[in-house]
DNA sequence: CATGAATGAGTCTTCATTCAT
DNA sequence: GATGAATGAAGACTCATTCAT
């Protein structure tokens, strides 16, 4: 990946801001070719093609098709997995209901900035590298969930585990389901509401309550 | 496509005797094919060599793949989905925590009374035929759950779509991450008892509590 | 083809009334198949589906597919000849004329009764064993046109062969282009008239003139 | 599909010339094919093999067998209608018995150059895209017919669009037939004189007589 | 380094023909 | 005699990948 910088450099790394460029159009072309043709129509050609270079670039910069599938599945997931845990810091602290409003919200926002692009990838990440790429960032965001749930205002958990488990998981099913059906604004508001009710009441249950005191921590 | 009504059509089930076991033999084939090469590696060739015919009695049954892989998809969701139904009929008149117990009870045994036929379908059902199977059987599941929680014993609600959509799509994602984890048999239960809690409260939280009376019914 | 028939045959030849009858629902459902999808379409399976029948008919009354084709283009093309015979019997001892409007006439006609069909057998007359049969019947419409040519009331013809040659062959080429073209009417008849004069010009220049007696024959 | 203007066009141009070697291969190599096996034997795998080239190759200059066989066809039938059109233009001004030996000469000379390869391409003409091709190239015919006529020197015309497509359509059943037969020089030879003498008729017939001046050029 | 022509195994699908019922 | 299920070779076409330029 990282190949050895010639000695002179004039201006800033044009070499690797050129290849930054053609990975990025890449990227953007594989997720184009997915949109508009499904796993089924993507190849290496019509990307590349799309991208405006040659084959031959682009497998100077990944090695298969796997690789770049998995690689544009996991820069998706990055964004909703950064999401998820800027959310999680915002919401150190405070009460669980918070907690799954916040959770909630920025999960949706993110898979719903660019929903064609979150709906295009599913079948990516059924592939077989996909699952693995899925697995990790899942595991990922768990972390950050722990980390939120441990401080939570109102609620004190025993095992976090299932918990960050089912959190993370529980709205990725809805979410889908709402995705593709291309449904419009005011179903998706709605079933967000049910969703931070549901995971609230679901954090409210699993908690021992805890005595509120004059500042939490 | 049009399932045998038990007892009538008499005709052509003579000669189909032979049919309906090749037709069975190619089923059972494209599942285990699916199994171990996922649908990258799964080819009609591939499907019916393993089922012991010929690819042109393959083509015989089925127009094309894509109508093989969804009829293969839609009779795995079939199961799940009258699981899901006979669960809610069983549930009818009970209080919330009843149905959720047996709601996620029914979609859990029944999916992972054969998970790797599970995990291997998922694949199928983000192509694009596959998700329009997955979206006629989800609606026919929220059909039975608006059944069932119009009859709860200890709630009552009002708009009962959104939370038919939501507890019909909410336990996959779950499921799909134990499914792909081949999660061990302890954990799946740990998670199961969390989803039982999950939608248990979300139900209570959603529904308007019901002055319980001397039992109705 | 002439099977032997059994020795009781209580009604007019039973078998061979259903027999002719299948075989001219193959015949005609050929040509059906052929006019709406062509050669490229054209299967035993399809013609057989068409007519009717099981592909094992098809194959007890042709041996393979090739012979059918054949045989449906010979009958089509007898069509023509016996038409181009029966002008010749009738412009028997008239002027050239009179035998270059009868001749065009008569072949235009006879393609033109169902053009679509004639269209569609094109495609067959060029494959090989096609093509055999083409040969066969432009060799018998010459023996008629010499028969005709030879009894002319104002010419008389050294060699007929290049003459009956010429006249078999000389018209198909406009007639395919106005079937291919679909042709209107008014279009056809002008060319029509063309051609007969064509013909007619040809015939007179080729023969030496014959003084007029008072009865030529 | 766009020939290459003579002098225009430099780029590609460089690294086409192997494409252009492979690009003839596959022309020769589906006539060859086609000589010796008919339409019914040709499959794009035998004419890249005979090409000596794969598969891929030739899809890479044909998206499908279609196209080639139109491009061969167009190029073939090309040469003729060029071989029509410079006889035209040589028989300007010429009285209609020159037009009509040039035109026949040019004609049979085209198409008895290589009787193989026009006997080959019938069965290809006569499918549908080919059909498509023949009506273009007939229609550029007419064109330099009816150019070359309106100068006859002994003959003036009215409506020169049927007369045309009489002149382009006429000898190409003779032809055909000639080539289909397989005929000896002299066979053809005759036949040659006959056609020339028909035409000839056909145009002094059709057009009124000119009195003939000082020969106005 | 980029390019894009070439490769050829592999995919889906069709179809003439046979043969057990 | 009729049927139509089964066959499997063969066809059109695609695509990941390589490599000479």
């Amino acid at each position: 990946m990282a190949r050895p910088l010639p000695l002179l450099q004039p201006r800033k790394t044009p070499i690797q801001a050129r290849s930054a460029h053609t990975v990025e159009a890449i990227h953007t072309a594989c997720i184009q070719v997915l949109i508009d043709g499904g796993m089924e129509r993507l190849s290496t050609t019509r990307v590349a093609a799309r991208a405006g270079v040659s084959v031959g670039s682009l497998y100077q910069y990944y090695p298969n098709k796997q690789s770049l599938l998995a690689a544009v599945l996991e820069k998706h997931l990055m964004h909703v997995v950064e999401a998820v845990e800027a959310s999680c810091l915002r919401a150190k602290g405070q009460p669980v209901a918070v907690m799954a409003a916040s959770l909630v919200q920025a999960f949706i926002a993110a898979k719903f900035a660019a929903p064609d692009v979150s709906r295009a990838l599913y079948s990516v990440a059924s592939e077989v590298r996909g699952e693995a790429v899925v697995a990790r960032l899942t595991q990922r965001s768990q972390l950050a969930l722990c980390d939120m749930l441990a401080t939570a205002a109102d609620r004190r958990f025993g095992d976090l585990a299932p918990i960050s488990f089912v959190l993370s998981t529980a709205v990725v099913g809805p979410v889908q389901a709402l995705l593709a059906s291309s449904a419009a604004e005011p179903v998706i508001e709605r079933v967000r509401e049910h969703l931070v009710a549901m995971v609230s009441a679901y954090l409210r249950q699993m908690g021992s309550e805890v005595v509120a005191r004059k500042s939490p921590r």
